[in-house]
DNA sequence: ATAATATCCCTACAATTGTAATCCAATTGA
DNA sequence: TCAATTGGATTACAATTGTAGGGATATTAT
């Protein structure tokens, strides 16, 4: 059955990278999230070590260090938190969510042509 | 400028039965909750006080008890998660996060209609 | 060849969270 | 009236999280 790890906020700045430049050296890692955060690069390592411990990340030998792969697929992970972030705050129920969500965020004329159209689809 | 607290995820379940019973006594509280948890009573107790130093409930005297009662819409704390599910989890695209929940979740017929005409009025 | 540097592994340490138990005062039931 | 119960305050304690530092080792620059 395959649990899903839980990530924490700061692991999902870096799970982010791991999939987007899948696969990284912990360098570029570094150097990705250095843009968008303050942390040291130490507390990166230790964010990427902790993920390699829950089993969202894996890695293989490139020289003198390691190539990091997720070994969870983005989809799967958002689609857990989505799922566990809908019944808390909006206690599972989908309409109200989309409903605030779409109230208070901003959405060009085409995205909601387009969803309207993915809804046409359901 | 107000800052939302931090509710954690047990919190948001007793935050729940507070703007649900608004004013509500802890014996209240942890009879709802006693129904949907394994709480024990103490926890609940715990949970509700934690929430009180945060400042997102307060009370006020009723008998050899309190009142509890909340000090933070349940709207603005919606919101708040919410725009920060969104950047954590969807990099703040709204589109892609309404397609996933739209995909993995069930709508109802009508529920779909509902949407649509939301989606018009934009 | 040495010194500087980069990587990993291990350790640190306070705050938050989950999950209560203990203690004390007030209330209530016998 | 005296004991049992209840509510709140205080304390507990391990796991997780945020945020690193130190040490060992390998690599690279001089």
């Amino acid at each position: 059955m395959s649990k899903v790890p839980k990530i924490s906020e700061s692991e999902w700045l870096v799970m982010k990278v791991i999939w987007d430049e899948n696969p990284v050296t912990s360098k570029k890692v570094v150097e990705v999230l250095s843009d968008s955060t303050q942390w040291k690069p130490k507390t990166i390592k230790t964010l990427l070590s902790r993920l390699v411990q829950k089993g969202a990340v894996g890695h293989e030998n490139e020289g003198r260090g390691y190539l990091y792969y997720p070994l969870i697929e983005e989809t799967v992970l958002v689609k857990a938190e989505s799922r566990s972030f809908l019944k808390r705050v909006f206690r599972g129920a989908l309409k109200p969510m989309i409903a605030t969500m779409v109230e208070s965020e901003d959405l060009s004329e085409e995205e909601i042509e387009d969803l309207k159209r993915l809804l046409s689809k359901k």
